[in-house]
DNA sequence: AATGAATGAGTGTTCATTCAT
DNA sequence: AATGAATGAACACTCATTCAT
């Protein structure tokens, strides 16, 4: 017990540390250049490891990306929590947090990185595999919410249901390309139509 | 039968015809295996021609990818041109266009490939500048069906205009994503939920 | 038809060629270095083209040294063949072969390599079958000329004469480990010895 | 006796435990992996401590594989010292111990570790010295044996003794390579013809 | 026009070894 | 004495690209 923490070894916190630095670091390469662009070695550096080293967190690249999927699924659902500790009428909640919604979809980086998991999806089984599972939950999460007390659409059939939850994670998983083909795009132009659709979406037809 | 040769130099007709031949292998390459995935071996076998030869052709496999997004976009116009040609109010043309276009951007295939397209706009100016460039006519092709004569919004202001759009826009390329993320979904289902929406769009607020 | 050879695309002749370019290099390195000490780069210095082209002949470094195995068994298969077409008894035949068979295996080189794809094939499977089938093929040979008209012991049991080739077969296997314990042994010293157990192994116990 | 220095605390008999358990361990480890197929972190966990702490006892991992062929030398002497303490004629006697040697160079384990030290003798200076000082010492013993008072070939020339001696060796030896090219040839049938080989070898020509 | 032999820089990964603790 | 975190050089292998023919 030199310092606060008794460092003597394996230090499982330390550990950790170092995992989320590589994750933290790969995630950050990923969106610049792309699973395939960004290699160990940059990894490495940007991590401040050496790439051999990384090797004693993540069994490989593949491992790293996957790691990344889910700790981002976790993050999401702190997401949904937030609506569901909020009291009031959904509709009013959901359209006023559409505007964060807006942003964290229009965000370059994060965007970049989303796509690039997606990309991979196409060729890789276990990582679409983890980004459905992440989906299934998230739908699972969101049909709750419009199933519940404060909905004002709890009453419609589950294929409704499911129609409404997907397109309205279509808009914004869509809102994520825009800003690929549209940088310019603006967050206040898009909220101007995605507020009475958020309602069309929310209200019965 | 003259057959392979009509041997003496250049026939800029054969010539085309070759380009094509790479760009569809290519294509068909890039969606099965992704940009990375795809090696020139293997499209140069699908394409039924030497690895060596294609360079002939194109500089580079960047270059492929470039035609095929420039390909693509000549396609997408035939596409606006069709809802121009029809006669009709243009809610209800778009209405019933709707499910063919949730069809073409729920085909996996296809998905996948702009997915790709997409991704690698990440860190390849060029291709992100295209498909930029692309997106730009195609708004540009929208927003004058929206302001035509036949559209039931031809009022209002340019930024609302903008957002319609992107909004528009956005739930059909998010449609793209939902395929990955959610291979079970059925078209009827999104449809359910989908003209609503475009119907909010397509009226007045 | 611009020379002897028809230069037009693909020579199998030039490929075989490059083949046991590749081998014979690998050869080399795998006695001065081992198997896991030879790289790629230095076998592919010593072929004189490029790590990358052998990648165009072989499948992997494995399968290197398993064609090199399977061409050595060819090799062995026509000293064989000089004792069947020997006429003569075969007991002088091979008292007098058994010098040159002492000159083969007491050779550094040649012994340094076998000792490389035994030691290998603790390891590997596939080079222990490669090795166990070649010296199943071996045995065969020597039984069909121990059981020939020309030998003196063709009425012995199947199982002594199995004991009798494999005691002759370790003989001349220990004797390349000799060299390598031994460096200073000379052929005529072990000639001296090796007769007479020649002999014994040859006649009637 | 010490060669690092005596430090703080050291506990040389502790020391010197530590330094076997290291080399059962590689020794176990090289047996199953080869010497280039076993990592020190195999050999360490196998060891039961940390694969750095080797290196307090151990220069490096080429420095185990020595110290392995020095403990082996010591082992094989007391196989002579048996020889030597047994009374009666000496071919009897080693008619007699052929059995378990022919057990000996037929174990598969032991084989595989003495096949590792011979192929790294091949690229490894230091290995190599220490093998055939090894064998010097074993040849050695072996011609005391056979000029002492029991021999039947005490008066043969120095060359014909080493020409016996050797071709002994190489039979055994080479059992160790049967082993391995012929796993399923079982010891009676090796002692059926090694018995009369034996013989031939130990009485005059 | 067309080939495919050939290249070489680059990849992810492993592993003996060092060193702060 | 003992750990295991950390390194870095090496490894087998891939692939877009070039070029002699």
């Amino acid at each position: 017990m030199t310092e606060k923490t008794t460092k003597r070894h394996t230090d499982p916190a330390l550990a950790e540390a170092r995992r989320n630095q590589v994750l933290t670091a790969a995630a950050d390469c990923f969106r610049r250049k792309g699973y395939h662009g960004a290699g160990m070695a940059e990894i490495s550096k940007t991590a401040g490891m050496s790439a051999g080293h990384i090797y004693n967190y993540f069994d490989s690249k593949e491992a790293i990306i996957e790691a990344i999927i889910q700790r981002d699924m976790e993050e999401m659902f702190s997401v949904f929590q937030q609506f569901e500790d909020q009291p009031g009428e959904l509709l009013e909640i959901m359209l006023e947090g559409s505007e964060q919604g807006v942003d964290r979809h229009m965000d370059r980086e994060q965007g970049a990185l989303e796509l690039e998991m997606l990309a991979e999806a196409a060729r890789n089984q276990k990582v679409a595999f983890l980004l459905q599972q992440s989906d299934t939950h998230a739908r699972a999460r969101m049909r709750r919410l419009l199933t519940g007390e404060r909905s004002l659409v709890k009453d419609t059939t589950d294929k409704e249901l499911d129609g409404r939850i997907n397109v309205l994670f279509a808009i914004f998983g869509g809102l994520t390309l825009r800003r690929t083909l549209y940088p310019e795009l603006q967050k206040d132009t898009i909220l101007l139509a995605l507020k009475p659709v958020i309602r069309t979406l929310l209200l019965p037809f």
